[in-house]
RNA sequence: GCGUCGGUGCCCGAGCGGCCCAAGGGAACGGCCUGCAAAGCCGUAAAGUCGCGGGUUCAAAUCCCGCCCGGCGCUCCA
């Protein structure tokens, strides 16, 4: 396995801490408001590479953070009138949901910020302790000139960094330098706060996931993810607050891409926010329309993202299920046919290579063309080719050939299209087109295939 | 401004020194199939400037230099 190191900046060879067991903790969201689309691309990038890992025969703890208590909850609390806790349930809930109705994976684990609140203090009083840290009326800050390579993961120096600090937030004058941040935050009016060494206050945002990466996954964990956009400052200072701690931090780190919509990029103040509740009402097909879209571009490129693409990633969702339409109304028995070890061998390869994904979907959609040729001429390697197509597909969380749910009108459906078959047996075309056009103002749409009619909603 | 990533067909996007006269998906067109469709299969399209201009090399979409354009970071942010 080989993965981009945002460390290094390199494609280096990905060798766990333990031989057949892999460590990942992604950073997961602040809840406090709709998750958008760049959630989910976040979210699902770190779903892909468990489920791959996890197919792959790795044993996989995924842990994801849930930030519970922060300033935007705060804000969106004394704005609702609602305590702090009810805007983070709230949430947390509507997120949860979003995450299910995209076939995310739940984590392993996912830590509440709130219910962590001792471990981090214990870990700022390490840092107290040795040095690394100070404190003042304000809170506790973390002396970062102290850290050697503290902007390793920007790969910048602490005076390229001092240049853009405090240019356009004003420096708190508690600090000794413009570059340290906080650790534990002072009480303000208000705001719910825990008892500290220090007095009582919160926990600053980024000592949240180093106590519970490191507390959880212990010292030296494999992968760190999350998006670009929390390369600095946030994973910076975990790392940096590992570092003073004397603790090893992940070994590897990954940054998924953002992404664009119409070109630019997606933001409230641009009006072109896109919730995924908004996409997954536009089309029952969008959850997994979305994901093909992800898979279908690397995790590192940015992603363009817009109506008229999610629709054409439809049409490819599509694809793969009319092919296994075709097997099932062929009685094509791929339940327990042998995969296709070449093309198992190419998309391990492609995936392995800082997950090929795009790579891996062309090979899955090579797979369906010559599945559907098969079945079109009853060659007998249609139930491996099929099979194939299912478990990679399955491996990248795509499910394709599920069964459709039934209802009560399945069976007048059934009915209506057998009458139509009849119609076509007697020549009379008019009555079986009146019945097709029927159900298509019903949305169902009929397939005629060699072995007969099929349907579909 | 500084840093960083990127600009590939009608659209989305792989490829990152020879296997590329550029994967895969979508759209279009033609053929087969069909009573007609849909789905499927087969095939087609000057991708002739792989953002633009130089250069290196026997060989460049792939490396180097300059320029133009865009994303992201420098500020809460996936």
């Amino acid at each position: 396995m080989r993965i981009y190191d945002t460390l290094s900046r390199k494609i280096v060879d990905f060798v766990p801490r333990k031989e057949g067991a892999i460590s990942i903790y992604a950073c997961g969201p602040t809840v406090y408001d709709h998750p958008h689309l760049g959630h989910a691309r976040q979210a699902m990038t770190y779903d892909i590479a468990r489920r791959f890992f996890e197919w792959a025969g790795y044993d996989v703890l995924h842990v994801a953070n849930i930030t519970d208590i922060d300033d935007n909850i705060i804000n969106r609390a004394t704005r609702e009138g609602l305590t702090e806790p009810e805007v983070a349930e709230k949430w947390e809930a509507i997120y949860m949901d979003a995450m299910a109705a995209l076939d995310i994976l739940a984590p392993h684990q996912q830590p509440h910020a709130t219910e962590y609140v001792q471990e981090m203090i214990d870990f700022i009083q390490v840092l107290v302790d040795n040095g690394a840290a100070y404190v003042t009326d304000a809170g506790v800050y973390l002396r970062v000139r102290s850290i050697e390579d503290y902007g390793a993961l920007i790969h910048r120096t602490h005076d390229e960094l001092a240049e853009g600090a405090g240019a356009r937030v004003e420096v708190d004058p508690n600090k000794e330098d413009p570059l340290d941040f906080a650790l534990w935050k002072a009480a303000k009016p208000g705001e719910p706060t825990w008892p500290s060494p220090w007095g009582d206050g919160r926990p600053g945002w980024h000592i949240e996931c180093a106590a519970m990466s490191l507390g959880i996954l212990g010292d030296g964990f494999d992968l760190h993810g999350g998006g670009t956009d929390l390369v600095f400052p946030h994973h910076t200072n975990e790392r940096a607050e590992a570092i003073a701690a004397g603790r090893t931090f992940s070994r590897y780190w990954m940054h998924n891409a953002m992404l664009n919509i119409d070109g630019e990029k997606m933001s409230k103040s641009l009006n072109n926010f896109a919730t995924i509740q908004d996409v997954l009402d536009e089309h029952p097909l969008n959850a997994r329309a979305l994901r093909l879209m992800l898979l279908q571009t690397h995790y590192r490129k940015i992603l363009e993202i817009n109506a008229e693409v999610i629709a054409h990633a439809r049409s490819g969702i599509e694809r793969l299920d009319a092919m296994i339409r075709k097997a099932e109304a062929a009685k094509v028995d791929y339940a327990s046919a042998e995969l296709d070890s070449d093309a198992v061998a190419e998309f391990r390869t492609q995936m392995e290579d800082d997950f090929g994904t795009p790579e891996a979907m062309a090979i899955a959609f090579e797979l369906v063309r010559r599945a559907n040729g098969a079945i079109d001429s009853g060659d007998d390697s249609a139930a491996s080719l099929v099979a194939t197509a299912i478990d990679l597909t399955g491996a990248l969380g795509l499910r394709i050939g599920e069964t459709q749910p039934t209802s009560d009108d399945d069976v007048r459906i059934d009915e209506l299209v057998a009458a139509r078959t009849e119609a076509k047996a007697n020549k009379d075309f008019a009555e079986a087109d009146r019945i097709r056009d029927e159900l298509a103002g019903q949305g169902i749409t009929i397939e005629d295939t060699p072995t007969g009619p099929i349907w579909r909603r």
